[in-house]
DNA sequence: TTGATAAACGTCATATCATAACATATCAAT
DNA sequence: ATTGATATGTTATGATATGACGTTTATCAA
C-alpha cells in the first residue's frame, strides 16, 4: 500500500471506509467502538494531518460528547493501542493510521508548512539500527521514525 | 565511531573531554560558552541517560545559576542548535551528543526499564523512507530515530 | 434474569513540559 | 566610549498529560 496524503482525493469515501474497516475489526476482536471513540477516528480521519488532544477535545465538547481532557486522551489511548491510530511524538499529536489492522511500523512525512502528515513504512528490522542494536544485545520493541521536511504542494507554492 | 552507553567505561574523563570539545569549537566558531550553557552540558554528560528540563533546572537552581525555566530552556536550546545534544522526542527530555561537532543523524536506543539511552547512527540517504519521500516529492531536512526497548543490562536482569 | 466482574465514562484536581514578553546586563566590534 | 547583538533574570501564562474516584454501562456465567 502506498502512502497517501499529498494527493487530492475523495475525502468522504476515506473517512466512511476508515470507520467501517476499524468498526469491523473491533467487532472481530470483541473490542468496543464507543460512540467517543469512533467519534475521534471520524475527526482524525477528516484531516491528514495530526491534531492535538486538545484540539480534538474542543470539537467534542462542542458536541456534547466530553469536556475534560481525559475524555480526549482515553479516546487516543484506545485509538493508539489498538494501532487505529498513532502519536507524532515530534508534534504531541495524533493522526489516523491509514493501515489500520495491519501489523506495521510506520514512519511520518511531516511538512512543515502546511502540517500535512504521511504515513510510509520503514523497515525496523533492515539498515544499520538493527545490526547496531543486534551487536550491543539491545531488544528493540517499537521505533519511531520522523521526517520533518517540506511536501511537494509546499515545495512548487514557496511562501 | 561506535555508541556507547551500555557500557562501563570512565566517567570523569568522558565529562572533561566532552566539555573541552566543545569548548574548543565554540572558540572556533565564534559561539559563547557561557557558564550556564557548559554547567548544563556537564549535568548531562555526567548520565548516559536523558534528562528533563525541569530535572537539570533542579540542579542548576540548587547552584545558584538559575532558577526559572527560560533558563534552563535557553541553555538547552543553544546546545541542540549547534549539535552539542539532542532532544528525545519520545520522552520529552535531553542527553549529551557523543559527536559533537561532527554532522551527523542521530538514532537513539532507549531503554525502557532503565531509562539509560545510547547514541547510533542513521542512514537518512538509504532505505525505503528515503526512496518513498523522494518518488513523492518531499523533501526531508532533519529525521527522527528513536527505538525504545530493552538494553543488554536489563536483559541479564530481569525485573 | 440476575448478579458478579470488568470496562468505560464524567469530573475535579494537579502534574509536567514549554514559551511569550520585557527589562537588564554583558559581549564584540568599531 | 559607543553601539548593536547576544545573553540573562523574572514574571506570567500556555500547552500537554495524568491521578484519582465515584458512577454507569457492557459482558458473561450461573
Ligand atoms: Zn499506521
Ligand atoms: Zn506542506
Ligand atoms: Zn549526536
Ligand atoms: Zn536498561
Amino acid at each position: 500500500m502506498d502512502p497517501i496524503g499529498f494527493e487530492q482525493h475523495d475525502h468522504s469515501t476515506c473517512i466512511a471506509d476508515g470507520v467501517a474497516r476499524v468498526a469491523e475489526y473491533c467487532k472481530r476482536e470483541g473490542l468496543q467502538f464507543t460512540p467517543v471513540r469512533k467519534r475521534v477516528l471520524e475527526i482524525l480521519l477528516h484531516q491528514h494531518r495530526s491534531m492535538g488532544a486538545y484540539e480534538i477535545l474542543d470539537i467534542l465538547r462542542a458536541e456534547g460528547l466530553g469536556s475534560q481532557p481525559p475524555v480526549a486522551y482515553r479516546a487516543l489511548d484506545f485509538l493508539v493501542k489498538n494501532g487505529f491510530a498513532h502519536k507524532i511524538e515530534r508534534l504531541n499529536a495524533f493522526t489516523a493510521c491509514t493501515h489500520p489492522g495491519e501489523n506495521h511500523t510506520p514512519a511520518f512525512l511531516i511538512c512543515r508548512k502546511c502540517n500535512s502528515v504521511a504515513e510510509a513504512f520503514s523497515e525496523p528490522d533492515k539498515g544499520r539500527l538493527a545490526k547496531t542494536a543486534h551487536d550491543l544485545g539491545f531488544r528493540i520493541e517499537r521505533v519511531v521514525v520522523e521526517a520533518e521536511g517540506i511536501c511537494p504542494n509546499c515545495t512548487e507554492a514557496p511562501a
